[in-house]
DNA sequence: GAATCAAAAATTATCTATAATTTGAAAACA
DNA sequence: TGTTTTCAAATTATAGATAATTTTTGATTC
């Protein structure tokens, strides 16, 4: 295997474990033990532990000291938490990249809606619709602002998936249209507007404890 | 020394670093050298390493692979971001805790504005400014929200402290006193809408690089 | 100015000590 | 007699120390 030259075994090991949990292969409040994790991937503890901290930053794993370290658990409180940050922050980076957004842009983020759109199963949906966040807001130009969105993402995808793990139904975001056609037409305030709304949880119903209304309210996590 | 049972080498080296990184101690782009720290703290390198990745996640540090790490460095740009950053969380924050204020808590707080403006010097101004802030937020309830308003906290101090590491001019901060006073009446949008013009950069006027001129830039973050 | 070699420093591996969890047996109780 | 509780030994896992391996960097020579 030939590892790139600018990353780490440490950061690998990261990526790979955080793609299990968002994907609900290792399920919330699960054990990661350091020893089995190193010998999987045919590495040591140190950079293992290292991946740990990684996924402790994003808020995937928390670690309880001289115990090790746990899956992150979630619950309805936290997933409307992560909503709220999103809200606020995807409308800051969202203002700051008005100006520079260009009709290419836009191009490929209806391209991106589309993509959601006519997306087979959960997966594939939330990667265009991360692509359709990501397009619009990137040109902000602010590299802390965006990470910190990406991070709440991966925790947004976490709640998705845990809801759609086995069905999933096409339909169609109306408001990522809606952003676009308010973009085209020089109408950033609006299009902030909807975007805040969309992302979230002004006027979302919380959920009651029973299975199949929690999914409702995760399936509006856009 | 007795260390405590829940916490851990790294996080204490993690403490220390990041004290210094605030403080000044360590300049921006300085190389932060394991060995040497290890050796410092009478520890081996494999904690210093967990604790460069807190700092890292933090923002305090930045990782160059294969090459060790670095104090992350800062330029305008960047105090610009973490203050819009923060308009927008401490709002979102205020907005949550306002349900949750007690009367005994808005005393607290005018108690930590009255220590700020009676400060000699910026690190106890820098200290009673953090606690009016936390003071007030606190009370949201939602823990990934406030760890990253005291991480962009982290780093508007070392903005702060890199401006007026020699000097400091006691000040009476109006700003607090009116978010008190309207959340004393009730008037919560205010509130929020004076912390927010509080801490963010709107109507700011981005610093000349003028030495001079930069640190009247710093000196309004509050 | 390019190339080669040496020193330094980062990354990872291996090993050890210590803390936490589990297991199982004995005792107490119903 | 059966069940539960408690305590201690054994097992397991984490945290950290030490050692080995690359990788980078700086100097020196061609």
């Amino acid at each position: 295997m030939d590892k790139q030259r600018d990353d780490t075994i440490a950061s690998r090991i990261s990526r790979a474990l955080a793609e299990r949990i968002i994907s609900g292969v290792l399920s919330p409040g699960e054990r990661l033990r350091q020893d089995h994790i190193a010998e999987e991937f045919g590495a040591s503890h140190v950079p293992v532990r290292e991946a740990f901290r990684l996924l402790e930053a994003q808020g995937l794993a928390v670690s309880e000291p001289r115990r090790g370290f746990r899956v992150a658990a979630f619950d309805l409180k936290e997933v409307r938490e992560v909503a709220e940050m999103r809200a606020v922050l995807e409308v800051l980076a969202l203002r700051h990249a008005i100006p520079h957004l260009t009709a290419a842009i836009l191009e490929r983020a209806e391209a991106a809606t589309v993509a959601a759109d006519t997306s087979r199963d959960v997966r594939s949906w939330e990667a265009a619709n991360r692509a359709f966040h990501r397009l619009l807001l990137e040109p902000c130009g602010m590299p802390r602002l965006l990470a910190s969105i990406d991070d709440l993402h991966a925790a947004s995808a976490r709640f998705l998936f845990s809801a759609w793990r086995t069905s999933w139904e096409a339909r169609t975001d109306h408001d990522h249209r809606a952003i676009l056609a308010a973009l085209r037409e020089g109408r950033g305030d609006e299009a902030a507007k909807i975007l805040e709304r969309h992302v979230g949880w002004i006027g979302k119903t919380p959920a009651r404890t029973a299975a199949g209304e929690t999914r409702e309210a995760f399936s509006i996590v856009g």
